[in-house]
DNA sequence: TCCGAGCCACTTTTT
DNA sequence: GTGGCTCGGA
């Protein structure tokens, strides 16, 4: 594979192919620090692996002498793929290729010792670290109501992401939390955690930086390990990135960093986009390339984005352009509330099909996962196939968490955190009382919670039935762990699982999620079988924290906008563009303008995801915390141009309105008097009389759009007539199961379209194609 | 020790 | 509407 030096058919080089002189210039400019500010949809990740087959081809590097940083797992996983395909099995010697965390996870195993661990060190998630936090508030005897063990977690989060040791925090910082005891809880949680074995994502960076600052020798190994770094989503980096950054290319200064300060969306996360905005001052003598070609979206969808984004201040600024032709305008609806919304985009989506598109071609992408509900409900009922990308993570399910427990307890029988968890689920008459009990005898004998259990089986500390059952689940650890050196690690899984009665409580457990939680653990043996050992599996989960999961054909994805950054589709609907939903509420609250201009990053990211069609909706009214709140639509929506944007609303309902939700509209003007098209003739707001105009030049259809926000009957009768009513295949009053709903009783048969009492759910009506007998 | 009733705060976004 | 937590009774 790899090209002599100095051979200059470049052209042959199957990356080069097709490049454009920008990105040429990106690629060519191998040595020294480089800059690539891209911009989106101007082929960045074409760039980032072109650069990595030219330094390979040129013979600059070996594949384990690059080392390229990624933001998320998925961004790693990506490029791996891209790069495998462009050249082959030479990149399987990528081993430096991976996030941070994951790549100072390997850097520290590696030396664990000198920052005080043992290599077999556990990385707790934020479940495990609010756990341990919440020990840390309670033995300090402070009110845990006042100060929640999740704002101190997320205030040390915010110190790791500055590179703040304990020390290092700011006084006043420190009275954030239980009047000055921040700092003190901090440096308590982090003995703790030196004790326990564990680190937390934060940590993984921050001792890594302490590890090279303690021993420049080890620095220097790494300096002539690493000869080239590449980094991906610049703008997305804290401070403790940066400063590990800085620290691993001191020496050769062969950096190159890709970003978009447009882009930078995690700074909630600490990500700082001064990061990339002074990269020419850290680094003198940096070559900037700019990448302003985009090859992915319309004229008027990136008109709209580019407007959209002018508006923030604090920004490099670069100009997009394309040369694709005209295309749809960007198409801004109003519906009446968040259901009417979801039967609109799922209309579109049938209609889109009916095209002859894909279901995959499209996109539904939220602002908080909480909006997802209503199109997984509406998709459900149409049998759209839909897939939820991100959501509750399989990980973060609790019986998954449950069976790592079990299997991290026999991995390092002192993992505390395990230890409690598990000691009493499935039920062994361990409580509170009795696991209290033990947990102070260890911490007086300065054991941990499974070496005291054994020793409390010589004494009368315990009784009864908290005695028989602990002592009984120390004999299956025990058990396990013998047999964990005869049976493959999933075998053993299995086996745990079976005869710690875990399996059994679910199969006795009533809840309607229980059966999924038993194909959950099912899943979790499957996925154990892709790894060859039990640690080698753990150490994947606890960094990865997600798992390659088999494609489901043709679907429609559903994600938030912050998934969805990097990702493209034809067909992209952005939902729930309402004042305090997006921006949300949280944001406008914290920070004011800098919070502000991220949310509007994040629109300017939901738009330009789309190739062909971008489609913004909006809600009237709301349903937020189960209350009907009527909500006005984003400024974002304002903020649009005119001349790129088809606004369209439906207008009818504002009429008919008696509630809050007609008076707020009615604060724009008088209502429409035509019912029917849609607009009114006195509303006051700029995307108002954008709509108007629209709509008086004949830009929209009326026809095209108009009923999209119909009364539910007509979805209904949608479905009537979609699935026939056939033989009626349910009893009144027979028990049933819906997979979504749970179990319920029918309570009236039309058709096909039963009428159900759920048991959790209430009332609804759904398709008997959905049901089946319980 | 366990379990149900009632109260509460809560929803960003991810390694 | 939901899920987590506390409290009181079995």
């Amino acid at each position: 594979m790899a090209r002599a030096p100095g051979n200059r058919g470049e052209a042959a080089s199957p990356w080069m192919a097709g490049l454009n002189p920008e990105q040429r210039e990106a690629v060519e400019a191998l040595d020294g620090p480089v800059l690539v500010l891209s911009g989106a949809g101007t082929g960045k990740t074409r760039v980032l692996t072109a650069r990595l087959a030219q330094l390979l081809a040129t013979g600059r590097a070996k594949p384990w002498e690059i080392l390229s940083v990624t933001f998320t797992n998925k961004a790693a996983r990506e490029m791996r793929d891209r790069i495998q395909s462009l050249i082959g099995p030479a990149s399987e010697g990528l081993r430096w290729l991976g996030t941070f965390h994951s790549t100072s996870a390997m850097i520290l195993r590696r030396h664990a010792e000198l920052v005080g661990l043992k290599p077999s060190f556990t990385v707790l998630d934020t479940d495990d670290q609010i756990r341990l936090l919440k020990q840390v508030i309670e033995a300090e005897n402070i009110d845990q109501k006042r100060w929640t063990p999740r704002f101190l977690a997320s205030l040390i989060d915010g110190w790791k992401n500055r590179a703040l040791t304990p020390e290092k925090v700011p006084a006043e910082e420190s009275f954030l939390f239980a009047n000055g005891k921040g700092a003190k809880l901090y440096a308590t949680y982090q003995a703790r955690l030196k004790i326990l074995n564990c680190v937390d994502f934060g940590d993984l960076l921050l001792e890594t930086i302490s590890l090279f600052l303690k021993e420049p020798d080890l620095l220097a190994e790494y300096h002539d390990r690493f000869k080239y770094i590449l980094v991906d989503e610049y703008q997305d980096t804290n401070v403790a990135q940066y400063l590990w950054l800085r620290l691993l290319a001191r020496k050769r200064r062969n950096l190159c960093v890709v970003g978009d300060d447009d882009q930078s969306i995690y700074g909630w996360r600490g990500a700082e986009v001064d990061n990339i905005l002074r990269f020419e001052h850290d680094f003198p003598g940096a070559k900037i390339v700019r990448l302003e070609r985009n090859y992915r979206s319309t004229p008027h969808i990136l008109a709209a984005a580019s407007h959209l984004i002018a508006a923030n201040q604090n920004r490099l600024g670069k100009t997009l352009w394309t040369d694709m032709s005209e295309g749809d305008r960007v198409l801004v609806r109003g519906v009446w509330d968040g259901e009417a919304e979801a039967r609109l985009i799922a209309d579109d989506i049938e209609q889109w099909r009916r095209l002859g598109r894909r279901y995959d071609e499209s996109a539904v992408l939220v602002r908080a996962s909480w909006q997802m509900r209503a199109f997984e409900e509406r998709f459900l009922m149409l049998q759209i196939p839909y897939k939820v990308i991100g959501g509750p993570r399989f990980f973060e399910r609790a019986e998954i968490r449950d069976a790592h427990a079990y299997l991290r307890l026999i991995r390092s029988p002192d993992d505390d955190l395990a230890f409690e968890r598990i000691v009493n689920v499935p039920k062994r008459g361990i409580g509170d009382t009795s696991v209290q009990r033990i947990g102070a005898a260890a911490r007086l004998a300065g054991v941990s919670l499974h070496t005291m259990s054994q020793q409390l089986m010589g004494s009368d500390e315990l009784k009864g039935a908290a005695r028989t059952g602990l002592a009984r689940f120390i004999r299956q650890l025990d058990h396990w762990r013998q047999k964990a050196l005869e049976l493959p690690h999933t075998e053993l899984a299995e086996l745990i699982l079976e005869e710690s009665g875990y399996t059994d409580m679910l199969k006795a457990d009533k809840n309607p999620q229980a059966a999924s939680k038993l194909d959950n653990l099912k899943e979790l043996v499957r996925s154990m079988g892709q790894f060859d050992t039990l640690a080698a599996y753990l150490e994947h989960i606890e960094l990865v924290m997600d798992l390659d999961r088999a494609e489901e054909g043709d679907s429609v994805q559903i994600l938030t906008l912050h998934a969805a950054k990097g990702l493209e589709w034809p067909l992209v609907f952005l939902p729930g563009w309402e004042e305090e939903v997006f921006p949300s509420r949280r944001a406008l609250d914290d920070k004011g303008d800098k919070a502000l201009e991220e949310e509007r990053r994040l629109a300017y990211v939901g738009i330009t995801r789309a190739r062909e069609s971008a489609r913004i909706s909006f809600a009237a009214n709301r349903q937020i915390y189960g209350r009907w709140t009527s909500v006005l639509p984003s400024r974002f929506v304002d903020e649009l141009p005119d001349g790129h944007v088809d606004a369209v609303s439906d207008t009818g309902y504002f009429n008919q309105g008696t509630g809050g939700a007609a008076e707020r509209f009615a604060a724009y003007g008088p209502l429409s008097t035509q019912p029917g098209n849609g607009f009114g003739t006195g509303y006051e707001s700029p995307g108002w009389k954008r709509a108007q105009a629209a709509a008086a030049l004949g830009k929209v259809a009326s026809g095209t759009v108009r009923g999209f926000g119909g009364p539910v009957i007509d979805g209904e009768a949608k479905l009537l007539a979609r699935t026939g009513a056939g033989d009626a295949k349910y009893q009144l009053g027979q028990r049933i199961f819906h997979d979504k709903f749970g179990y319920g009783a029918v309570r009236h048969v039309e058709g096909s379209k039963l009428t159900i009492a759920f048991e959790k759910s209430g009332e609804k009506k759904v398709l008997d194609s959905f049901v089946r007998p319980a």
